[in-house]
DNA sequence: CCTAAATAACTTGTATACAAGTTTCTGTGA
DNA sequence: TCACAGAAACTTGTATACAAGTTATTTAGG
């Protein structure tokens, strides 16, 4: 488990949800491991409740394995939840970008510009960290300007599951890709082309699903079944 | 707050969550009212800790809101959460919907034929709370048949801002078209009609969409604005 | 050396004590 | 009667103590 500095605004427990999620999705925490609210609290520098509470939230999304009395694990990668989460940005991913077609504002039309300009930015620095962070804020811009912004919290839950396999791909996918079809995706919002949109949405997710037979053959331990 | 009896198995922590969900949902605990972690620890017989944890997730789906070292709130009926609600419900149960034309099995549509004739039944006996129950169970069905246990569970969530309209909306909603469209669902499932499951869903949805606002003009003071 | 029982060291679940801050009440003064 | 200060009674956030159960270790007996 990797450090991570707390937020001097944030309370314990969001601290404490935090560093463990990033733990998680970065793969400091390796799925299977075995963790202790006592460990994890010493850890952070806080008591086991705000741990706790954390471990909690995200053994509801199905993350974190708690078996009472026993102890609690990093859940191993569950291709059912992946196919679910693919399941779910497919739909709603869809849904949202035409609803974005008819309601985005040039507000929304500037911060996406921004974003995108950034992601090219970065693609030639070769910062794969920052392109990560930017394409989370992409799609989180997205359902913005479709008032959907409620939808885009319960959707970086199950995205988890999602989150970690990107993780696992990040060396074989091409960001250039990737930033390529955010710049067609606002291009298509700009046109409000809909159809375009559905597209470009489902060739994106394409990318992911290409590697994850290497990537579990790569990574068998991580795993489930 | 009305009582709800603690099932032997349950934790202290999930009864909690279970009895005032199951409160605000019936309106037994009233949009804006006040709670106390306190008052409803001693209310159900146990200690703080696992009703603090209860109702954290419950301001996580955002029908509790609470202001540290104030107190904390049922939510208001947010038009922009039904909204949102209301947009989940016509994406995913659609896209779910075909999905389960494909998938279902014998053993799955005979689980819906018996959820529907159940219904059928507890339409001539009047026993709307029953109709209501089996109401969820059907969706729930369908989200099974298509393997999307997961999502469905992240439904549920978000669904508690719609659920508190339809309690409202129970008395001028008739029931009789309610389980009338999830025969006609039932139906088109079994024929792998994926065109006129899309219509019946959409139409199933438009039934709560008409009261709403003679539903609002009644209880002004469960509405945020 | 091996087995088995006792025990110690863990785990999470729950209760309680304390901390920090807000609101409300109460009493005192003019 | 009104204004204002101060205390008391609340709130949630956090830390800690204890309860109940599981696992690992240790120790005694053969």
């Amino acid at each position: 488990m990797k450090e991570i500095a707390k937020l001097p605004t944030e309370t314990a427990r969001d601290y404490a949800l935090r560093a463990i999620r990033e733990n998680i999705v970065s793969l400091d925490l390796e799925p299977g491991t075995g963790i202790s609210e006592n460990e994890i609290a010493g850890f952070l520098g806080v008591s086991r409740t705000p741990v706790r509470e954390a471990i909690q939230e995200l053994s509801k999304a199905a993350v974190i394995e708690i078996y009472p009395q026993r102890g609690s694990y990093v859940a191993l990668i569950d291709s059912t939840f992946v196919e679910e989460a693919r399941f779910l940005r497919k739909t709603l991913d869809i849904a949202v970008i035409e609803e974005a077609c008819d309601l985005a504002t040039q507000a929304d039309i500037d911060r996406l510009e921004e974003n995108v300009a950034l992601q090219e930015f970065y693609l030639q620095t070769q910062a794969a960290d920052k392109i990560y962070l930017l394409d989370d804020e992409f799609h989180k811009l997205i359902y913005s300007a479709a008032k959907k912004e409620t939808l885009h919290a319960m959707r970086s839950n199950i995205m988890l599951h999602f989150d970690r396999v990107r993780t696992l791909s990040m060396k074989t996918v091409k960001d250039t890709k990737i930033v390529g079809d955010h710049r067609q995706m606002l291009e298509s919002i700009k046109k409000k082309d809909k159809e375009s949109c559905r597209m470009l949405v489902e060739k994106h997710l394409s990318r992911y699903h290409i590697d994850e037979a290497e990537i579990r053959a790569a990574y068998p331990q991580y795993f489930k079944d």
